[in-house]
DNA sequence: ATTTGTGCAAATCGTTTGCATCTGA
DNA sequence: TCAGATGCAAACGATTTGCACAAAT
């Protein structure tokens, strides 16, 4: 994987990798990350995990998504999806992007081009 | 607007609806109307500024809107609507709900419900 | 007099950065 | 040997909290 990108492949890289990538599609914060590699008894700082998770988002292995909790959530699923964010576990599941269909767009301001398109879906208990 | 609410009308306050409600629809951010504060020449601080914020948003003044900008706007408009935010110059425009249709919606996990559904469409200049 | 509410200095905490160190050529 | 890359302690900055004070009962 870190051949498609200018990074290094160094033990802490490779560590992480093996981590964030073990469990197929998923979504972790960088505390998350700490903890199995503490789990690992592996000594990788949390500045480290957050700088190798961004690298890895910048080079396109990650996505980093925003929801109304304060943590940011790096997702291995980098197709174009959505996700439920359920606010009382604090947790994301993702939402096949053939599952949800905006049938209608606004026209854009001048000059500008979308992005992305985000959607999120928060959930409560019943 | 302040009796629809359990909130006392001080000073602070008071001069906190004046600004934000001032000029209809937009988005503000706490550092936003902390400028507008010293404009005025009014002494009220920044923590003030968000709890007075957040009091608003709790009794259904304002809403809260996270994008993938650092900060939180908040938003005088408070009925169901979609925004576009521009990452160039991290600025919300409105999208009326109307112009947004979800035509499909995934089944939900068991035991949750739906509590509100936000879309963003990110922005870039051409 | 006692409770309830308020404003803000100081603390918090998720995240980023500066720089000492390491590494490969 | 030395340029570029790396990892992490320390800093940062947006937001929240604890508490001294004020207002209401």
């Amino acid at each position: 994987m870190l051949r498609k990108t200018p990074l290094k492949g160094t033990s802490q890289r490779l560590a992480l990798l093996k981590i964030i990538f073990k469990d197929g599609d998923a979504h972790y914060t960088a505390e998350d990350i700490l903890k199995k590699v503490q789990e690992k008894s592996l000594n990788i700082s949390l500045a480290t995990i957050y700088n190798t998770l961004n690298s890895f988002k910048d080079f396109g292995l990650l996505r980093a998504i925003k929801t109304s909790s304060d943590r940011i959530f790096f997702d291995t699923n980098i197709s174009h999806h959505h996700h439920f964010y359920c606010q009382d576990t604090d947790k994301l599941i993702d939402i096949n992007s053939s599952k949800i269909v905006i049938s209608k767009l606004p026209s854009l301001p001048q000059g500008k081009k979308i992005s992305s398109v985000n959607v999120v879906v928060n959930l409560d208990s019943k």
